[in-house]
DNA sequence: TATTAGCACTCACATAAAACGAGTGCTAAT
DNA sequence: ATTAGCACTCGTTTTATGTGAGTGCTAATA
């Protein structure tokens, strides 16, 4: 069925014209696009008839498709990924007036304040929803670690990290100490620890301290209970926000497109693992429809961003909306925030 | 327009049994109720011509409507006000097998874990959204307060609170402190403020303690500190799940529905006051459509029970769905959840 | 050889007319 | 007070019909 010696070929320069122009006519419009009034609205110097010519060799290619015979064409997610590309490689991504950066740094202290406003910001800006992947907590270095004593045999174990994130855990013994010998703990704990992330920490640094000699026995209870309660630090968070946008669109309203939604909002660990994958990649990320490799979603497309603290990537940030999306908008949206964030956690873990 | 000798006037046992049934059967069916089919499916033994009499009747005194003329007849709010009005004359409180106890009882001690299952299991168990208002706050009792230094002038302070919160906030100060004397400070305030809640302690006990000769004036910053990370304790918090439920009904596909549902998750505050309002009335409330005084939020209903630590209220549970709601079937899921929080959270604060 | 005019054809969509059917209100008989 | 009977209403479904923006193909043109 499929021609792959069509499929592979490269596109001169005015089919490349042609084709971007129509994902761009029909990214503004939503209609299939037909080629009298394309011709004419775009002012090409051909006829309509040569337009089909070209248009028809797109489709034989795999960038364009029509909704029925005798309608116009609507690109394919081929098609849109030809136009992204084309957008990625003339885009210039230092930044001139978005001004957005006030909106962020109302200097936010609180960390889950920040992935709140963020994503707000990103879903309001874009006019579809907007995602963060919080740092995972191991990758984050301690700050400070401090033992509270709350019953007997329980202990309150609170985690600073220099990112400014506060980690809280219960954690029951089955000896008794005094709050006393809980501040030693805390003070011995801090300066071994801090300094590591959590991942180094639970990786090595407790062995290494348990192999130490100068490690006073009575000190194998301080390291109990900060290992049990370093052992599940809480996942990474992810936060949407804005997806009414997505309800109001149009083509979303049909059956099952509203369905994917329903996922995305219902199940949102399926999202979580799609940004992860996407949190070392440097720079814009952007999947088309089916790149999406999930088969409860479909018919959206993600524009993500990694973002770092120093030069450690630890999260992502993102807009999800239509295939049909505004991705010359959004693209450097996504990329802006990226940054921004990068700047604002690096400055907070100073 | 209005007759109001006909509004008031109290119905006699067929038409209570009639006006009830068409209720049940609409929220069954979700289609307008006609006189002939009701007849034969409730065996009624009366003749259509005289049921639409009947219905006729109750029309006039507002308990049904017609979405257009020959249609079948439709519960108004006040329809489904009498019918709920009924279901809650005959209900018994005490439950019989809901088996949802141990899905509750599995041992959360993480209250905002708690919150998030007891949200997802009234969405699950209902079909409709669960929402769940967690205390104030400022109405839950401190059981200890640490003050931890961050940086000279930078003091994270830890408050928790016999249900289990536990609220960190960073707080600046001008002078320098040792972390020792911090120790002694929260030891002081412990002390001092441990037994009240929060409420009490913002409105009095911080003015007794300045008032009173035996603090010391080195004790004062102590004060001034926790006054500072008491004053902006943060809101009773609203969690709502399984609005995809709601996206799911066909009553919700129109417009002005949809609507509403946006502002719902747009706009938590709504809900949050409406909510609150109910905090203090104890047993089940009900909301029907317009009774619910918010312009922006139509066609709804909502079903909320308060539930307490000890004797005092302090949040409220609740599912929202369409007017036409399986009350039947919430009415007593709701009131066992906030009969279940309650016992939770009373035994976790003990 | 690439472009274009011309033309028959397609098909979603809009509009109108007709048939359907579940429902009503009213009146007169039981 | 109840009911049978009947004309009438009106949303819904079905069928028919026209419209228009679009297509593919062919043959003429530059």
């Amino acid at each position: 069925m499929k021609k792959v010696f069509e499929n592979e070929r490269m596109l001169d320069e005015r089919e490349s014209a042609v084709l971007n122009s129509i994902v761009y006519e029909y990214i503004a419009t939503g209609k299939a696009v037909g080629s009298r009034s394309f011709v004419q609205k775009y002012s090409f110097s051909l006829s309509p008839a040569t337009m089909r010519n070209i248009m028809y060799d797109l489709e034989r290619m795999g960038y364009l498709m029509q909704p029925h015979t005798s309608a116009g064409r609507v690109p394919t997610d081929k098609g849109y990924r030809y136009y992204v590309n084309s957008l990625l490689d003339s885009y210039d991504s230092t930044f001139q007036d978005l001004e957005i950066e006030e909106k962020i740094f109302q200097r936010e202290l609180q960390l889950d304040k920040i992935f709140e406003s963020v994503t707000k910001m990103l879903s309001v800006i874009s006019n579809y929803a907007g995602v963060m992947l919080s740092p995972n907590p191991d990758f984050t270095i301690l700050k400070l670690i401090e033992l509270i004593q709350l019953e007997s045999n329980e202990v309150l174990v609170i985690i600073v990290t220099r990112t400014g994130m506060i980690l809280t855990k219960k954690v029951n013994i089955s000896v008794r100490v005094t709050q006393d010998e809980l501040s030693e703990y805390s003070k011995f704990l801090t300066r071994e620890l801090c300094g590591y992330s959590l991942n180094q920490i639970k990786e090595n640094i407790f062995k290494e301290l348990r192999d130490d000699r100068r490690t006073s026995t009575n000190k194998e209870l301080a390291l109990d209970i900060a290992q049990i309660a370093l052992s599940e630090t809480g996942d990474a968070k992810i936060n949407i926000d804005g997806i009414e946008n997505l309800l109001r669109l149009p083509e979303m309203v049909e059956e099952s497109r509203l369905k994917s939604l329903l996922n995305i909002i219902e199940e949102k660990n399926i999202l979580k693992e799609i940004l992860e994958q996407y949190i070392e990649t440097d720079g814009i990320n952007i999947l088309i429809g089916e790149e999406i490799e999930n088969e409860k979603i479909s018919g959206c497309s993600l524009v993500a961003s990694s973002y770092k603290i120093g030069n450690k990537p630890v999260g992502a940030v993102g807009v999800i909306g239509p295939t049909r999306m505004d991705y010359e908008k959004v693209v450097p949206l996504v990329d802006y925030t990226g940054k921004a964030v990068t700047g604002l956690l690096t400055k907070m873990s100073k």
